[in-house]
DNA sequence: GTGAAAGCGCTAACAA
DNA sequence: TTGTTAGCGCTTTCAC
């Protein structure tokens, strides 16, 4: 493997100017640089990512970081989603020549982020991007102490000087809720994406709630159900509300897979969607479009793209910056699901 | 950040003393370590991965690597195989105490590997896994060229030296579609699971033809349909399957997706599954499982990590070694999609 | 516009 | 068992 040294000799000049002409950090006369580049190809010279490493202080690596328990990586979205997302963040790696580092604990404490620490203490990367984090992390002020640079993606923490990238998923679950209530319905139930202590789930019910309120609905307790990544959560959701004396006649599915599972029970249970029971939902991945359910579109490329951009500024930065929350729009997009403005349809 | 030499001077020893401790590469005292062990703790030390890797050479990363231009990361498997398989992974690299860098190309042309070479000659990895390569995939020669050690997952790769991990897709294509003719069927129809030029779709294709031939069954050129990672692509399938005049009983799905996709539209024709048209698919996914269809389990965790495994091995050696292909266990799980055994079940 | 030299934080050969 | 020291391959300051 050839070293700079290599080209140095090769070319006739010292290693310092050969660094100059890589980097364009000094005055190379166009001639010697040229020589220099020619030699470099002809050897076929890479400066080594450690040295470099070394003396710069940085790895040239950013971390996506899980900080889940080792069940709920990735699963939280549509495959293809996730596949946005890692486009958007490749989008900004490549620009800057940096390279994507993937980290989760295998630990299932929800506190514990020793690998995390280790890839900053080790220096192996130069920054974070948090991927749904959950309310209340608390290895993050470690990191603030030690002003590492780290972006939070997928969620909102309030009140922290923590840099975020989301859609507003307050904003959208207001939207979704308030969307039905402008349809007609009254009687509206929420089933929760997850557990309420990620901070997606707990916006998009808070957003419901304050809907609710804005159009004076009492929020009614039976009307929610704390769902999870698989269908049958939706089916058990609309099991239950269906076994109210007052059941719901909409529903606000936390996420489209639940989406589906109530769209199916109802129409199993000779239920018309949405003359019976309205349906909408978040995400607008595949299964939305396939089920014709509305939903909101979350744009996770860009949520992808703005998050490591953000933290480029951030690693580039040596000063103080005021925390940033970029918020990605989101639409509704009105499928068959919910009535309203298109003719239901049917399919399957 | 505290270096090598903080800790030194704290502890009162050299640093090469400090060295051997942490390393194990050279005799300490038991009380000089405890000291060390200490001033370590006490100072929050940890090594500078880049001056580490500076002078031996390794990174202490490896790198997973999709081959695909950007369209394709991991939308070739359901999302919870994809977990699996980074738990595998997870599983060993921690126990290296080694980090995942994760890459693909974003440039649309097959065989550019720019990404992937440069992490190479920067010696940001120290190898490569290599995700659902296709046939022919040529960059590699340059990595064999360099003695790059590197693994290839999710298929074969036939007559070169090169470590392979995958169940056996020849096999698993044989044995859905024996089974099939031993439950009777001689009209079967198979979807293969992507564009053939991916390894494992063409390996299940083989497998289907050989199970074919040594059942005296002419391979049909109209019972072939070659599918997607999309439901649709599976109603196409059967579509076109009885658009003929001698349409198939059965068929071999290429994956889960297409299965269901397949169930759907066959149910909504009034065909009954598996009275009408018997399925198997591959992959065992949780659609699979949703759906009622028999399914060829593929341990993506296993693959994860015994390819890992294999690949810190390579890396760990100096000497030429034998190149390795391990095959990974992959039984048919029978469910009501295909007859036989079980009773029928109908679902939705 | 170019070069000499120091030093980034570590490992490991060699000396003591 | 411990210390001294020479690099690893690069960037960067300072002379020229």
């Amino acid at each position: 493997m050839a070293t700079i040294k290599d080209i140095a000799r090769e070319a006739q000049v010292s290693i310092s100017t050969v660094s100059f002409a890589i980097n364009g950090t000094g005055p190379v006369a166009p001639e010697t640089k040229k020589r220099i580049m020619e030699v470099i190809e002809r050897l076929n010279y890479h400066p080594s990512s450690s040295a470099r490493g070394l003396v710069t202080r940085q790895s040239g690596n950013i971390c996506l970081y899980v900080p889940h328990p080792k069940s709920n990586i990735f699963t939280f979205h549509d495959n293809n989603l996730i596949n946005d997302m890692l486009q958007g963040i490749g989008e900004s790696i490549d620009e800057k020549n940096y390279n994507l580092l993937l980290a989760w604990e295998q630990n299932e404490d929800d506190d514990d982020a020793s690998k995390m620490m280790s890839l900053v203490h080790t220096r192996a990367v130069d920054g974070i991007l948090f991927f749904n984090p959950t309310r209340n992390y608390k290895p993050i002020y470690e990191l603030i102490k030690l002003k590492f640079p780290f972006v939070f993606m997928g969620s909102f923490f309030d009140n922290e000087p923590i840099d975020t990238v989301d859609i507003d998923n307050f904003e959208a679950g207001y939207r979704n809720t308030a969307h039905l209530i402008k349809l007609g319905h009254r009687k509206i139930g929420f089933v929760s994406p997850g557990p309420l202590h990620y901070l997606l789930a707990d916006d998009r019910f808070e957003g419901y709630k304050e809907a609710l309120k804005d159009n004076n609905i009492r929020y009614n307790d039976h009307y929610f159900h704390i769902g999870d990544n698989r269908e049958t959560s939706g089916v058990e959701a609309l099991d239950r509300f269906l076994s109210l004396k007052d059941p719901p006649t909409a529903i606000v599915a936390g996420r489209d897979i639940q989406a589906v599972g109530i769209k199916k029970r109802a129409m199993a249970c000779s239920l018309i969607v949405p003359g019976d029971i309205a349906i909408v939902s978040f995400e607008n991945s595949q299964l939305a479009e396939n089920h014709d359910i509305s939903s909101i579109r979350t744009d996770l490329f860009s949520i992808g793209r703005e998050a490591s951009k953000l933290l480029f500024k951030m690693i580039g930065r040596k000063k103080e910056r005021q925390t940033q929350h970029i918020i990605i729009p989101a639409e509704l997009v009105v499928r068959g699901s919910c009535g309203g403005k298109q003719e239901t349809s049917v399919e399957e």
